[in-house]
RNA sequence: GGAGGGGUGGCGGAGCGGCCAAACGCACCAGACUGUAAAUCUGGCGCCCUCAGGGCUACGUAGGUUCAAAUCCUACCCCCUCCA
């Protein structure tokens, strides 16, 4: 694929944080020989959100010009684990949770990047032969000051917390990656930048060309405050019900549509900036931008396949927007003597707990058959086919 | 090695002998409203008992004092800060 303007400001512009050294960036780009991308990732966490997403776009765009993807997994680093974090993200490892761990993340990855342009290493091929020795020369080449200009430590050093020697190592380590495997180019979350760059640095240091460092803005998560992250809960998995991903879009707040649209579409800017003065003038109904947006969310993190979107699109607007029943619902067994719904509701799993299913009755969030039931006691007893339902979306079909 | 501070519900964070199943905020659930599963407002938010009430578990772990403990004592485990 040629590299005219146009492609050349989708990659560098659209979505993108900064580029280290962007002038270098484009140049390697139009001297047009394949490049080396580096990826890597930690194998503790292998589960990637709508928000890795926006990084890996900009590999496949990249693949598509004839670039080389480089994935490394962390399996090292994750079999060493950080016991000295407080927060629990990088547990130690056994070598199987690794090797699966890996495989569900290459699922997900190559739902977006693709496989024919990837090459997966493990970091374990470099560092397995590692010896002290070899620790210590690599980390005689920093000094402290370096790393203390990396906010993070800096703002943790001055205020007398704690910064534990793992993660001091930890940058210097995925620095060698980029040595160990000659990358040209390593991408991360703008939260990355200081890794990135040491990486760079390492590599000039050891004669290496030095990779360029893409960052890439952290997108925001559904909560519409701060960046998305499996462990806040406010996150759209690659790997969830296309029903569920289109909601959860819907339940974006008004003011984060733009920001989506931006990172994870390809709708033109000058599109863009027209939603953005529609939405801001309130001439139109955000939700319609809304739905479009759920649409290309689901459609790309879909395999690009129209149907599942379509699909997703059809079922909101069954179930939400005119409140019918959706097309399929999980099904509960019910014994013929059941009279007491709140125990049907729990057998159901509509309720967690039987206190749990009480409050929703007596918060007339419950209908059986349409009929919204005022009291724990059924009026009579419940009939294959029946349906129930619990707030706005959640429902079972009786069986016995 | 020395001195001190602290471990409370999904998270943050009050409480420091009874009025505590534990303030408040966030998250979550529901209802109303709506332009959407947005925003806003209202209610709820340990478990069990068909419940205006009762019972059982819970405030790092194990014991103890007391009519009564998240709150006091003892031991232990863990975390943090300062000095060296």
């Amino acid at each position: 694929m040629a590299l005219d303007t146009t492609m050349l400001h989708r990659i560098t512009r659209r979505a993108v944080a900064e580029i280290v050294s962007e002038e270098e960036f484009v140049k390697l780009l139009q001297e047009g020989k394949p490049l080396r991308l580096k990826m890597g990732f930690d194998p503790s966490r292998p589960d990637l959100t709508l928000g890795h997403v926006v990084g890996l776009r900009k590999l496949r765009q990249l693949q598509e010009l004839g670039h080389q993807v480089i994935l490394i997994v962390g399996d090292w680093t994750a079999q060493i684990g950080d016991p000295s974090g407080q927060s629990q993200t990088r547990p130690m490892l056994t070598a199987e949770t690794v090797r699966e761990n890996a495989q569900t993340y290459l699922r997900q990855f190559f739902r977006i990047v693709d496989r024919d342009k990837t090459q997966v290493v493990w970091q374990s091929e470099w560092f397995g032969a590692f010896t002290m020795a070899d620790v210590i020369r690599l980390t005689s080449r920093f000094t402290v000051a370096q790393f203390l200009q990396r906010e993070d430590f800096r703002k943790r050093f001055d205020a007398g917390r704690p910064i534990a020697i793992t993660e001091l190592l930890y940058p210097l380590l995925q620095a060698y990656d980029s040595v160990a495997i000659r990358s040209d180019v390593e991408f991360g979350g703008m939260d990355q930048k200081f890794n990135l760059l040491v990486g760079r640095e390492l590599q000039s240091m050891m004669g290496q060309r030095p990779q360029q460092c893409f960052l890439v803005p952290l997108l925001v998560g559904t909560d519409g405050a701060v960046k998305m992250s499996k462990s806040l809960g406010n996150f759209i998995a690659v790997e969830e019900p296309p029903q569920d991903q289109y909601g959860k879009v819907m339940a974006l707040p008004d003011s984060a549509i733009v920001h989506y649209y931006e990172l994870v579409t390809d709708v033109p800017d000058e599109e863009l900036a027209e939603i953005e003065r529609a939405l801001e003038q309130h001439k139109v109904n955000p939700m319609a931008h809304k739905k479009r947006l759920a649409y290309e969310v689901v459609k790309l993190l879909n395999l690009g396949s129209d149907e599942v979107a379509r699909s997703a699109q059809e079922h909101f607007e069954r179930t939400v927007q005119r409140g019918e029943l959706p097309e399929e619902m999980p099904i509960v067994k019910v014994a013929t003597d059941a009279t007491r719904l709140s125990r049907v509701l729990v057998d159901a799993g509509l309720a967690t707990s039987m206190g749990d299913a009480r409050r929703l009755i007596t918060q007339r969030a419950v209908e059986v058959n349409g009929v919204t039931a005022t009291a724990d006691e059924l009026p009579k007893p419940l009939a294959e086919g029946d349906v129930i339902r619990v707030g706005k979306r959640r429902y079972a079909r009786v069986v016995r």
